[in-house]
RNA sequence: CGCGGGGUGGAGCAGUUGGUAGCUCGUCGGGCUCAUAACCCGAAGGCCACAGGUUCAAGUCCUGUCCCCGCAA
């Protein structure tokens, strides 16, 4: 019934549960594009995008071209003659060109409330700037970044709890989802175009290096959400006898006491350790000590004798 | 062979120039307390990742294997 030829362009484990969801539905993939295998890990071997492993468990014809924006790629894609593209994290622009191959357009599942957090990284900057909600848009790609006009959206809350990692996970589920019922109304010819406000268009850039450095003279809730924003990946950190020491899980405390030196150990306790920040303190849940495990902040505490008064950097 | 760190009683760590293991916490027992996550006393618990080798003697030196982690991607 679903008859419609379908390219579908995705490397994540994010972009999977979409492409599952299209095969599943019976749609036509006639081919998905991923990006080339990448050294990865330690050892650095090549790896398989999580796109291409559930292409090839599926029996579906893989590309993987190396740059996209090029006349042999294009021809390509032209002899596929698909009817529509459907890309989720792919990580390469699509130019002109490809945007007007498909008649049908091409249709992206971006992982925020358009138009805010346009980018790359939209689901981290959610976290890290403290929302309480977020959510899945699809849209037709238009030549500027996640600018086009919208289709669908769902949205879901972010607790003071929730690290990237939960978001992203309930995000990649609610995306496969609301892809299929954008589907389903692309092939019905019922999709209404609700073009982005762009005065209320935001930006969620790749996360840079420098971000990852706590400060500890921000306050307790900001370094609360940076901590949670980054886990579980890149992760935060500070530095403790000049080592880097990792910060996987922070709790605030509305203790209203003056804090005098940022960074320096108040207390610790049975459940964590106590830091003062610019504004409140800030309770250290889990860490993790460079070449070692994730660890309970009060196991470090126990054999790295971490004591009231030192300061972390 | 991308660079580097590490595998020691339940947890986290020490362990000097090789001479049969310590610390903090936890556990168990007892004590003090109205009480306690606090304090005091005591106890249990480790073939020091695995396999070889050097040595009178190895957690500590050499070789190999397995596993874990940081960077980098």
């Amino acid at each position: 019934m679903n008859n419609l030829r379908v390219v579908f362009m995705g490397t994540p484990d994010f972009a999977v549960p979409c492409l599952e969801m299209l095969v599943k539905e019976k749609y036509e993939v006639v081919a998905v594009v991923t990006q080339p295998d990448r050294p990865k890990g330690r050892g650095q071997k090549l790896m398989p995008s999580p796109v291409k492993e559930f292409a090839l468990n599926n029996g579906l014809q893989v590309i993987q071209p190396a740059k996209i924006k090029t006349p042999e790629f294009e021809h390509k894609l032209s002899e596929l003659n698909p009817d529509i593209i459907i890309v989720v994290a792919f990580g390469q622009i699509l130019s002109k060109r490809i945007l007007e191959i498909p008649p049908l357009g091409c249709i992206n599942v971006h992982a925020s409330l358009l138009p805010r957090y346009r980018g790359a990284a939209p689901i981290h900057w959610a976290v890290i700037n403290g929302e309480t909600s977020t959510g899945v848009t699809t849209m037709f790609m238009d030549v500027g970044l996640d600018t086009g006009d919208m289709i669908l959206k769902a949205e879901i809350a972010i607790s003071d709890s929730d690290n990237t990692g939960d978001i992203h996970d309930k995000l990649k589920e609610l995306g496969a989802i609301t892809l299929r019922d954008t589907m389903t109304l692309v092939q019905q010819q019922k999709v209404k175009r609700v073009p982005q406000n762009v005065d209320e268009a935001t930006y969620a850039p790749l996360l840079n290096k420098d971000i990852e450095k706590i400060d500890w003279n921000l306050s307790a809730t900001q370094i609360h959400n940076l901590v949670r924003g980054l886990n579980p990946w890149p992760g935060a950190y500070c530095l403790y006898q000049n080592k880097i020491l990792k910060i996987w899980r922070t709790r605030v405390h509305e203790a209203d006491v003056s804090t005098s030196r940022p960074g320096r150990v108040m207390m610790v306790t049975n459940e964590g350790i106590l830091i003062e920040a610019g504004r409140g303190v800030i309770e250290i849940l889990e860490l993790q000590p460079e070449s070692k495990k994730r660890m309970l902040a009060r196991d470090c505490a126990c054999g790295y004798c971490i004591n009231v008064g030192e300061i972390f950097g």
